[in-house]
DNA sequence: GTATGCTTTCGGC
DNA sequence: TTACGGCCGAAAGCATAC
């Protein structure tokens, strides 16, 4: 049977590259694109920075104020995040790359899955020539870079894809993929993150190699079923999961810091009721409604705590909405004693109809036995 | 014991 | 010196039904 040939396409630091390509005069300094939370001059977090920034410890996630004194003696741009522009850019990236795919699955803003098996004739020689055209397509007609992994799963596509950044393109053939992986660091496999990470490590497990020579029995041992197989699996570069188009959402929300770390109920509802109106609005254009509300609470010392409640029939209400992040938050508060610092409403479960009108209990008797 | 569904946390981008 | 976003889906953890 002829091998999968999975492409992997990674848009290269996608927000700040865009920035970049707005104001090309940015190109050759440090670019920092930030989500300001509006509480102080410089609260708030890095979302991306090119790769001039990260040479200078910049990195996502970092605290804006931090990045800033990293570059104290640079001439850098920060620039406010643009997610809607974004959002417009990823979607002609998208469309062009579907059009190289047998099949497609994007994840998330800047990545994308292509099965492209049928069309190379299962060769990987190829598929990379594929990709090369595909990089030279989208290089001219989005002026934006990528980097792209092949290889015979997306396991190992996407471990590819990182090899060689930004610009890159790596192939993994199916003959090449165990010596490939065996000297990465365990934590390059999808689901290994700080904690399994720490666990392996406390297991002796550094590499994706150790983890390969690792009994499989243990791992599940300590793992549990589902993990612990996978791990084993990915280890030795199997992975079937097959590419394919994502639907809609699965959920929505909306998160916000507040000015202050507050318990006060009518602090907390006063920012959650605009929250509200935002997941509101974006139900509405999805023409969808939700069986479940949730809300959740980052405190002070930045731990999080989720709660969330199912009704039993669906519901597109504002006021449904906000009267149940009410008895959420005044429930959540009486559970701890922490103040809050951000807060967020999301909604799940989707059903596509509404049309549950009236009489229902007219059905019941004849599809129960 | 297994399947199923709900709630909460984890972690990638 | 400190500094700290906004999403999303997956998985874990738990309860209940069979």
């Amino acid at each position: 049977m002829q091998p999968r040939v999975i492409i992997l396409v990674d848009f290269d630091y996608f927000f700040a590259q865009i920035e970049e390509r707005k104001n090309p005069y940015i190109k050759d300094k440090p670019v920092v694109v930030c989500v300001y939370s509006g509480r102080s001059q410089d609260s708030g977090a890095v979302s991306t920075a090119n790769y001039i920034a990260r040479k200078y410890g910049v990195k996502s996630g970092m605290p804006i104020a931090l990045a800033k004194s990293k570059l104290e003696s640079v001439d850098a741009a920060f620039l406010p995040v643009d997610y809607e522009f974004y959002e417009e850019v990823s979607e002609k990236t998208m469309t062009i790359l579907r059009g190289y795919a047998d099949r497609f699955e994007q994840v998330g803003i800047d990545e994308a899955f292509l099965d492209v098996s049928q069309r190379v004739g299962g060769s990987f020689e190829q598929a990379a020539e594929l990709a090369q055209r595909t990089k030279n397509d989208i290089q001219t007609r989005c002026e934006l870079t990528c980097s792209i992994g092949i290889g015979p799963n997306k396991l190992v596509a996407k471990i590819a894809a990182d090899a060689q950044k930004p610009d890159g393109l790596t192939v993994v053939k199916p003959d090449q993929v165990e010596s490939f992986l065996v000297p990465l660091p365990v934590d390059r496999l999808i689901g290994v993150g700080v904690k399994a990470k720490e666990k392996m490590e406390a297991m002796g497990i550094r590499t994706i190699g150790d983890l390969a020579k690792y009994d499989a029995r243990r791992l599940i041992e300590i793992f549990g079923r589902k993990l612990g197989t996978y791990f084993h699996n990915a280890s030795v570069g199997i992975d079937d999961e097959p590419v394919q188009e994502r639907g809609e959402a699965e959920s929505i929300s909306r998160i916000a810091t507040l000015k202050e770390d507050t318990r006060d109920l009518n602090a907390i509802l006063d920012r959650t009721d605009r929250l509200c109106e935002e997941v509101h609005e974006d139900v509405r254009q999805k023409g969808v409604s939700f069986k479940s509300i949730g809300i959740i609470a980052v405190l002070t010392d930045m731990s999080v705590r989720s709660r969330s409640k199912t009704y039993e029939n669906p519901a597109n209400e504002l006021e449904t909405l906000r009267r149940t992040a009410g008895e959420l938050f005044e429930k959540l508060l009486n559970e701890s004693e922490l103040k809050l610092r951000r807060v967020g409403i999301k909604v799940s479960n989707f059903a596509k109809e509404q049309k549950t009108q009236k009489r229902i209990t007219s059905f019941l008797g004849d599809s129960e036995s």
